[in-house]
DNA sequence: CTCACTTTCAAACAAACGTTTTAAACTGTC
DNA sequence: GACAGTTTAAAACGTTTGTTTGAAAGTGAG
């Protein structure tokens, strides 16, 4: 039994190398051109096998870009988790949820065609989108930002006020994703690497802080 | 010459028939399917004209889109001159310009396609964004934005910190173009109309008014 | 009405595209 | 080695695409 293990094996590792070549090449070609834009050639020439494979190993080029799609949106555990964890205070809390999603939009280890496919995504959706929003960015506002912020305002603000200011902190956040290419334009040499996550992060919670404690003094006075 | 004049004017409007016509339809499909998915074919026939005369009209399918693209992102007159005109108090000034830039992302008056084709441009950039940053973005960052948040500041913040609050400010704003999508996702029946932009508008005035007289208190307290 | 120019049109063109087909090569089991 | 199943490859297929072509129709001036 343990011999027919081994042998069940050989064969799957085999398969993925052909097949993980393609969605590999695969990410990048329609992370650059879209995917009208990316021919089935371009995307087997990178991946330096024969065209018939795409239609070998996955039913078309729709199936083939769904499923770069759906990986490049996926949540990396470690994000849902940590979002999950427990801190102190409801502003290490904001920290950590900031923090955090920028790390998963902007995350510099990732390769870069997949969070420029989440980018596009974003902008011409598929079906990539109704995942993406129900299984991250939906949770992430609705089971921790938004419960942070009720908790930080302490109650001053109607449901409509809170969805607001957690829009506000996430087109901050979305800013660094989605803007990407215009912020490259207004700021010459323009780079995210892991320490610049932090100051934007930094910055990004400082800002909104500030704003939510002059706001609830605001809305406490009134 | 006189009567030249009439004759010359004749033809004009004759010739602008099927190109207006061309350019609309193609802005409609273009903003659907981005310049790949369209094809020269469904732009003609949305417009009831016969393909050939996007040849005739225009060099070719990619300078239809240029043209398209950039007639999109371009500025409405009033938008440059709104956001220059001088107001009363540095803070009226940003909600001011505020207003004015989302006016100009959003607009519910514009036809729609020109919005996505605008929010399809920032995310799959052409030489149009160099057009849009340089012409429409840019200023009013680097013109109005930032010099107003230097006087709201007065003075206590680096030009790197005014940066980050600018981009703080332009992506609460543009979070409501860049993701349309997702919003459309978490809640349900979102639409925009010139009240919701005030709306927004005002809210982002507020949140930011906020932040940064708290940023600027806890500045000089430091 | 003639002429020159403009605009429109249908057909044609050449290339590209995603996909299919078929056979060869490969792999693993007995 | 035979066999069955898997994987790869090249060629072919049918369709689509952007563009070109040549002629007809339209327009306006003299």
């Amino acid at each position: 039994m343990v011999i027919r293990e081994n042998k069940a094996a050989a064969p799957e590792i085999a398969e993925e190398n052909t097949r993980a070549k393609i969605l590999n090449a695969a990410g990048e070609v329609f992370a650059e051109q879209g995917f009208e834009g990316a021919t089935v050639r371009a995307i087997t020439e990178r991946a330096g096998v024969n065209v018939a494979a795409v239609n070998y190993h996955f039913r078309d080029k729709a199936e083939l870009y769904t499923r770069v799609v759906v990986d490049a949106c996926s949540v990396r555990a470690a994000f849902r988790e940590a979002i999950a964890e427990g801190t102190d205070s409801p502003e290490e809390r904001l920290r950590s949820l900031i923090h955090r999603f920028l790390e998963y939009l902007l995350d510099p280890n990732r390769p870069g065609w997949k969070r420029r496919l989440m980018a596009r995504e974003m902008a011409n959706p598929t079906t990539a989108l109704d995942e993406l929003v129900k299984n991250n960015i939906q949770p992430f506002r609705d089971e921790f930002l938004i419960p942070t912020l009720r908790q930080l305002t302490g109650g001053c603000f109607s449901r409509r006020q809170l969805g607001y200011i957690g829009s506000s902190i996430m087109g901050q956040c979305l800013y660094f994703l989605q803007s990407r290419p215009i912020i490259e334009r207004l700021v010459p040499d323009f780079k995210i690497d892991k320490s610049d996550i932090t100051e934007i992060a930094d910055h990004i919670t400082r800002f909104s802080l500030a704003a939510i404690a002059e706001l609830t003094r605001q809305a406490r006075r009134s």
